[in-house]
DNA sequence: CTTTCGTGTTGCGTTTTCGGCTACGCACCT
DNA sequence: AGGTGCGTAGCCGAAAACGCAACACGAAAG
């Protein structure tokens, strides 16, 4: 049994095809074939039945694949360590996080810290939270940014910020000179919402809920960004993260109101870590970095 | 970068020497060395500090040592997994188990399923909780019976039985048929009772802090056979699930009263698995037995 | 101080494994 | 029918792993 077996299974699992995984791994589509053959061998069971259009995992091969891909990443990210102690300062941090909100506010702070650390590489993929914890406890991510990590098993979390919504509005409203905004006066508003695939939209709703209202949106969206169009053409007024529209509201463009009676929807972003997985050095800076920078932001932690 | 000589590391790891490696891996040392060699090349860091009296772990090293045995281990699990979906009967079963008192739950189970799956092996570990379930999250076993499953991430407790402590005495103890002791009684009894590193003592002591009262035991041991033996000579008296002394209470040797008032001593013994690691078919049925066995002793739950 | 013992390591010849090339069989599509 | 893509045997050269013997080194014993 060979680990370059496992190295070519797991490519040939991406690829659905010898010739392909060949290709990608630079060798002759011999050479991956051979390696598969001895991998059957080992487990004395057919991994990939082959037909004339590539190959498909058996369910003995799907159960192999699930931990190649994982072995292969945990041997790297030793490596990695091992870099670490060395003193190098190179590496690269995997890093998953969801939504637009979110690359509001990781997006400068990567760009800070890329700065203090320029010979490190950065990998952000922004998926589900669901889909970054699951990253996480694979060890495929260092990090996830979420909101509202589910409090599920294999992750840890070292940072847990609220975020008040406030109301987002153009500048040209009538509200937006105002103080603050009640929940009633909302509900004339023209709203556009994000969808209900959101941890957001679940809170908002929440927040009409305990005034026995029920929000009539007039948009519908699963993109941030749509909502902030709609929002400086004047077409409706949104609930969003301050921070997320700093840059709008900078530039004049956009108020952010907040709710009146302290009433204010509120998330969590959340910072997870696989709880079972040492930290590089590089992620664990930019960990660090992170944390120092929120309790900035938000001193009142 | 080989997985053999991933192999190979794990061995010395284990023997700190190349030789004592290499014999236990029925090769020449030399094969060991070279082995050794390239990992280093491929880590481009020193793993090992060679000496005249053997070998010792670098920082890196270790680093690499606790990955190497889980990776290991990750994929023998693998192996087991696709001899399963053959349908082969055979496989083996490593379980922790703490303290003499769940050995007597365990062996009677074990020994009655051995007989239903004669071609299942059996590897058992009696150890602390602690060690039992860092077990489970290293992937050394597949599953882990404990007093008190500590609520760690990484564990799953499949099934919690409670079990009450009675009050054990010898047959010829002048209370040995009474129906119920109170815990004033006990007070004045001679008392072996484990030592605090226990789980149980600590519910002891618990019981007695309820009454304001603090025990002074004659006897306090770490071994549950001594316990025992104190007991049967008429030394002292003792706490312990009734299960535990079920074969002399039976034999006429000694009693097992409860204490009055429902006051007893509650603990939990915990059936622990790993959540995020498929069990074998052969730890499966294991479990699925213990369930139905717990079931039928204690049909209360 | 010398001998002895046990350690890990080097040099070299042998064995095993791996990879690439070419050619083949096969099913599907045109 | 012919073409196109697939995975796969056969052969050969290269590379890697191995084992044997000999070595260098240091600690412990004589």
């Amino acid at each position: 049994m060979n680990l370059r077996a496992l190295l070519y299974f797991d490519e040939l699992v991406r690829t659905n095809s010898m010739r392909a995984a060949a290709e990608n791994l630079n060798v002759a589509p011999t050479a991956v074939s051979r390696q598969i053959e001895n991998l059957e061998e080992y487990f004395g069971a057919q991994l990939v039945e082959r037909s004339n259009r590539g190959i498909r995992l058996t369910a003995a091969g799907r159960l192999l694949a699930e931990r190649a891909g994982k072995t292969l990443r945990e041997l790297d990210h030793v490596h990695q360590l091992i870099d670490d102690l060395k003193g190098l300062q190179g590496g690269k941090v995997v890093l998953y996080a969801n939504g637009a909100t979110v690359a509001n506010v990781i997006a400068p702070v990567l760009a800070e810290f890329s700065l203090l650390h320029p010979r490190l590489r950065f990998e952000v993929t922004i998926s589900s939270a669901r889909e970054a914890i699951e990253a996480l406890a694979a060890g495929e991510a260092d990090i996830a940014v979420t909101l509202f990590a589910p409090p599920m098993a294999g992750v840890k979390v070292r940072l847990s910020s609220e975020v008040a919504y406030d109301v987002i509005l153009s500048r040209q409203h009538p509200l937006s000179k105002a103080e603050k905004i009640t929940v009633v006066e909302l509900m004339k508003l023209p709203l556009a919402l994000p969808d209900r695939g959101f941890a957001a939209r679940q809170a908002i709703d929440d927040l009409f809920g305990r005034e026995k209202l029920e929000p009539d949106p007039l948009f519908v969206t699963s993109s941030l960004d749509m909502l902030k169009e709609l929002v400086l053409r004047g077409a409706a007024v949104t609930l969003l993260p301050e921070l997320a529209v700093r840059r709008e509201v900078e530039a004049g463009l956009l108020s952010a109101v907040p709710i009146a009676d302290g009433k204010a929807v509120r998330t969590a972003i959340d910072l997870c870590v696989s709880p079972d997985r040492q930290l590089t050095a590089a992620a664990k800076a930019l960990v660090e970095f992170i944390e120092d920078h929120v309790r900035v932001a938000n001193p009142a932690r």
